[in-house]
DNA sequence: AACAATTACATGTATATACACTGAAATTAG
DNA sequence: CTAATTTCAGTGTATATACATGTAATTGTT
């Protein structure tokens, strides 16, 4: 039994740490780690389409492999990936107050459920709410001292993460981005 | 009061469909409509650390961007995102059986919960399940006639959703697939 | 001023995600 | 062979997502 744990949760295969091909960034679990692979590889395809549709897959999960190195480390501070999110656009605007719907409309996720993610930020004491007086119906939102402390220290870890994870240079980043905003233009 | 709804749910500011930028590729609901803008509008941020950086946020937007528009479409089949994912990987095996393990390693989420997606697909008979006779630990799940014949007409919407919404040309698309690749190669 | 339309936020429900843990079966090591 | 190890699928819990709906406040129209 190796370190204190269970074997090929997620349904996995289990590959011992020194057999994994690639370089590794971090881990699901003990035993999964998240290496790196070309997209045939793992979703262990390769009938696409088209090199279009292909990107359309390629996007979906280098996203979700992205999302899931990032998360692992947040985990450390107590945070989701979506209460980081939260605290990083009110820590934007402080010391301004946000109210819920500012909140939404500048996540990259639009539809998550920011009443909610402020309920878990709240009970953590990491936001304070409170209803505004020149309109009642909107709640207003500020980070705490303790917020900003505990984002700082991970704004830290990610900024670093993400230097070390994605192995990209600026002018190749530019492209990426150039083509991605190609991609979402409605124009053929 | 327009066609027997509510406004701005999720947040989003209401914004005539009309007076919308840009071209629409679906709605997220009655009144909020899915649209096509550049990272720094859809998210109101333009303080980047680097393209690096912004390369990292953008692939996680245009994922959630691309989820979106099609979940919406899925929807109208009666399927999720994740539903559709393993019946079109069981499709690709057909007739042959797999087991839960062998779906979920095919999978664009890897830690999605195979066993519980399949539990809702088997609900509406899309698939059938039983115990491996070779290996009793397993399950293996086959695809049923009704399962293949939503899919044969889920394809076909999603591909051509995927032709009309991902406005970038084949080569595009392969330097695209590239980068992507290099950002998760792990090699500066 | 009265009333309808709109907006803000919250809540409810079904599904999904992340991850720890369980029990049974199969494999491997001694 | 037996015991330890490993694997497979499933379950439980907290959180998130997608979306419909509810309540109260505000704005616009007449």
């Amino acid at each position: 039994m190796l370190e204190g744990g269970r074997f090929s949760p997620n349904y996995e295969p289990y590959i011992p740490k020194e057999k994994i091909p690639g370089k590794i960034f971090g881990k699901l679990n003990v035993y999964t780690y998240i290496c790196v692979l070309k997209l045939e590889q793992a979703i262990k395809s390769n009938k696409f389409k088209s090199e279009v549709h292909k990107a359309g897959l390629n996007i979906l999960y280098t996203a979700w492999w992205l999302k899931t190195v990032t998360s692992k480390e947040l985990k450390e501070f107590g945070l989701t990936h979506e209460q980081y999110n939260v605290l990083r656009i009110l820590k934007g605007k402080y010391p301004e107050q946000m109210c819920v719907r500012d909140i939404a409309c500048r996540m990259i996720e639009k539809s998550s459920n920011v009443p909610r993610i402020i309920d878990r930020l709240e009970l953590k004491k990491l936001v304070k709410r409170s209803t505004s007086i020149l309109d009642k119906r909107e709640t207003v939102i500020t980070i705490t001292q303790s917020g900003i402390t505990i984002l700082s220290a991970t704004n830290g870890m990610v900024n670093q993460l993400m230097d070390e994870v994605l192995t990209i240079r600026e002018n190749e980043a530019k492209e990426l981005n150039r083509l991605l905003e190609r991609l979402r233009s409605g124009e053929k």
